[in-house]
DNA sequence: GCCAACGTTGGC
DNA sequence: GCCAACGTTGGC
């Protein structure tokens, strides 16, 4: 096989620059983005085509969406929260990671007093609807799949709402649908 | 609504 | 730098 793929690059666990990222060979890289659906919806997306993701205020999704994700990375929407949580459908990133609005504003719930807009501490992509997967893949349903076993989401207590999916797994999980 | 798991904060 | 307290996430 000819050329590096990908870098993988582990970081603090903690903090500021927690994370694990894969950094871009010649390749795309794969996500799994969580949202409420009372908050944002895979129906809410499928209406409004491209939103800005706004409100990632932990450091580990950030650093994901800063140091990994490019222009043309696809993205499963994940329902969390939720009666039934899982997969809904896919998505595309639109643009890289820039500065989240939202962290000045004093009326927004996602308003971090502590950020200063000379040094923003928060960021955030845009994202594109591409298509909703025909049935949900539940969460009940990734975890009976042991080649799944890997896949962040399933692991125990699990909180990051942004988390790399590896090719495998991307394909895995699509083959499900 | 409960609660386990986890990240952050702040006192020392 | 440690660690207890606290707040949040998110499945069930």
């Amino acid at each position: 096989m000819a050329g590096i793929i990908a870098e993988l690059v582990v970081v603090e666990r903690h903090g500021e620059n927690a994370g694990t990222v894969w950094r871009r060979g010649s390749r795309m890289s794969y996500w799994l983005m969580k949202s409420e659906p009372t908050v944002f919806s895979i129906d809410d997306l499928a209406r409004v085509r491209v939103t800005p993701w706004e409100g990632v205020r932990n450091y580990q999704a950030r650093n994901f969406m800063r140091d990994g994700m490019r222009k043309g990375d696809l993205a499963f929407l994940y329902h969390s929260s939720c009666e039934v949580p899982g997969i809904m459908g896919v998505m595309e990133i639109g643009r890289e990671a820039y500065p989240d609005p939202s962290q000045f504003d004093p009326g927004s719930p996602y308003f971090d007093p502590a950020s200063r807009p000379d040094d923003p501490r928060w960021l955030m992509v845009d994202v594109r609807y591409r298509r909703r997967l025909p049935r949900a893949i539940t969460l009940a349903e990734l975890r009976t799949h042991r080649e799944l076993a890997a896949l962040a989401l399933l692991r125990r207590g699990n909180r990051l709402s942004i988390m790399p999916v590896t090719g495998k797994q991307w394909q895995f999980i699509l083959a499900l649908a």
